[in-house]
DNA sequence: ACCTGAACACCGTTCAAGT
DNA sequence: ACCTGAACACCGTTCAAGT
């Protein structure tokens, strides 16, 4: 007979919420599912190990970066609203990209952002392998400003150092579109 | 009477060598103990806790990237070398940049990269905050291709990927430099 | 001064047992 | 089907006790 007090999703939302707050080391199995009124081993019956759950919670976050219609205005507009929106992510919930340092979450959430990335990359001239690393050169660059911003150096105002290199990145990309020197 | 078995060099030596293979989960105290000919409880001796050991082990490796002549050649050349060089560093060490984002590990070594980079984009022409800005975009780039690089997506030739978009940053930077549209 | 052994509180995970 | 309680093996850290 199912008692049903605990389901996947109220798994991830419960553990989506301490992640913000406590961070990744205050996810403990047992610290949530105290959180869920229940206990840690009847989580266990609902997901396989911590690692479905960290998954699960990059999925719920990726699917929070809005992907901006691809034909509304240029190019370098598209980039940016999608740099800063992924940016504004990664600072709602700092602990998705440092557990991106140990866990692969290439989730599918995170591979759609890539893929709108690369058309975007792709509509404004660069084919090929080249599309994919002026994509993936402006994804390391923000996932990049997670990092340093957080917890390495002197703390700043991060959204300016964003675009001051985005801008830097997209002028060189542009460059190479025109075949500038 | 000192048994003198432990020191501080060995402890460090140690565990970077254990992060190098095992990665940050392979890294315990009772297996760096172990390893040491010695036990968990000795190690604490020697150091505080475990973070202080991760701080040592982050400043061994900052170490190892040299800090190139500044008035060798262009401003280009010398933050090329300089990303390469800290690359190769992040390569050596897949660690590091997964620990920047659970612990505050900006050590002297680290600064000292910083300070330099900062150093060739006042070399170049670029003043106060622009000067860090610029820095800090280069720096930023470079760490998280050691996160995007490693973990996250299809896995490639990490080096073209990271002179392509370190071109693409020198790019822009020149175009800001030379006040080009 | 330097190290050992045992302990404490925590953790992820499993599993028989309950309903 | 869904959950509980207890257990296992591990962890960081401490601390009296040894030399």
């Amino acid at each position: 007979m199912p008692r049903n007090n605990l389901s996947r999703e109220q798994i991830v939302q419960a553990a989506v919420g301490l992640l913000d707050t406590e961070g990744v080391d205050g996810l403990s199995m047992r610290q949530l599912g105290s959180r869920l009124g229940s206990t840690a081993a009847a989580v266990y019956w609902h997901v396989k190990d911590k690692e479905e759950i960290l998954v699960l919670a990059a999925e719920a976050v990726w699917g929070e970066v809005q992907l901006p219609d691809l034909c509304e205005s240029g190019w370098r507009a598209a980039v940016t609203t999608m740099a800063n929106d992924l940016h504004a992510m990664t600072l709602r919930h700092p602990w998705l990209v440092p557990a991106m340092g140990f866990h692969p979450l290439y989730v599918p959430g995170r591979a759609r952002h890539d893929d709108h990335l690369l058309a975007i990359c792709q509509a404004a001239g660069f084919t090929g392998r080249e599309a994919e690393q002026a994509m993936k050169t402006v994804l390391t660059f923000v996932l990049g400003s997670a990092l340093v911003g957080n917890k390495g150096g002197p703390a700043e105002s991060t959204g300016d150092d964003l675009n001051f290199g985005l801008r830097a990145i997209l002028d060189g990309l542009h460059d190479r579109l025109v075949g500038r020197p």
